[in-house]
DNA sequence: GGAAACTGATACGAACACGTATTATAGTGT
DNA sequence: ACACTATAATACGTGTTCGTATCAGTTTCC
């Protein structure tokens, strides 16, 4: 009665150009790719996206809230990222000079040697997805990009609040 | 020594174009809000969207990894949320006609009420988003992030395959 | 100075993501 | 018929996400 199982993948489908299907399969499908190509280094890509804050900050005080803010995240969920990254030797937690409820996030040499390593893994992720834009269009849609997750983030902070 | 926490908003960062950090903060700010919009249905994100996808493609003969296809997601994580779901009436699971391994999933009455009311609220939210962007805007946009979703999921395969 | 409101971090539990292994069934080639 | 390979679903363990509650320290306002 039923057609056989298929994935339709091409056909005049409208909900494939539905902006939140879009967003989700890009960035599980980037994620994914990432995952796969940095589980040599023993990373995941979360704990990556840490090394990477705390690399580019480093000099500045970082706090765990801080971080979380940074990374669209909560501090429930970098206080376990943390606790996992700490025990490995690639973070530690510093009492904050001003704050004592607060603890200061610094990254050890092994974070910062795994960062590095990392990098050059997310680099060429990066280039190779751009690449499927000319660089006009790159432009533009980074720009795009740009405004839809200003969006995103501030539709969120209106739902908390309200 | 340091200068005080501050997330930095809005200065010449470059880091705030580039774009695995743009798709990972549209992610989850979208995610995030949308969580927080549906929670009166008792209903999750990853919930809504499976019934969003029977819903559409009911009178087909959807197996669950059917689902984790156009999910972009796996057959373990498809199976415990149809645990969930089918405890809760909103889905059920039958025998495949022609592949005794296989289950086909199909959307109960109470889910498909659900979904509905998720509907409305998915729509609103989506609606929301996209006037970020003028018409003209919006219609490139969604070009380019569908050209970009099918690089990162190309991406993720030939990374799976190596 | 002191009560109230707020904030940073943590504990705990539910839901989700994903890797590996296992079982049952299907398909393939000889 | 037979071995071989592939696939659908599941069980189990680890890591991430997020809500709620809790505790300690901070800020505000009287």
């Amino acid at each position: 009665m039923n057609p056989p199982s298929q994935i339709p993948e091409s056909p005049a489908n409208a909900s494939q150009k539905r902006f939140p299907l879009l967003l989700r399969s890009a960035w599980f499908g980037l994620n994914q790719s990432f995952r796969i190509r940095i589980k040599p280094l023993g990373l995941t890509p979360d704990q990556f996206t840490v090394l990477r804050w705390l690399h580019e900050k480093k000099g500045e005080c970082i706090r765990q809230s801080d971080l979380a803010q940074l990374m669209s995240s909560d501090n429930n969920t970098i206080t376990s990222i943390i606790n996992r990254m700490e025990t490995n030797g690639w973070v530690k937690r510093s009492p904050h000079i001003h704050d004592q409820r607060a603890k200061q996030l610094i990254i050890e040499e092994a974070g910062e040697s795994l960062y590095f390593k990392g990098q050059a893994v997310a680099q060429a992720l990066e280039d190779e997805i751009m690449n499927s834009l000319s660089e006009a269009e790159r432009l533009m849609y980074l720009e795009f990009m740009h405004k839809v997750t200003r969006a995103c983030l501030d539709s969120r902070d209106a739902s908390r609040r309200a």
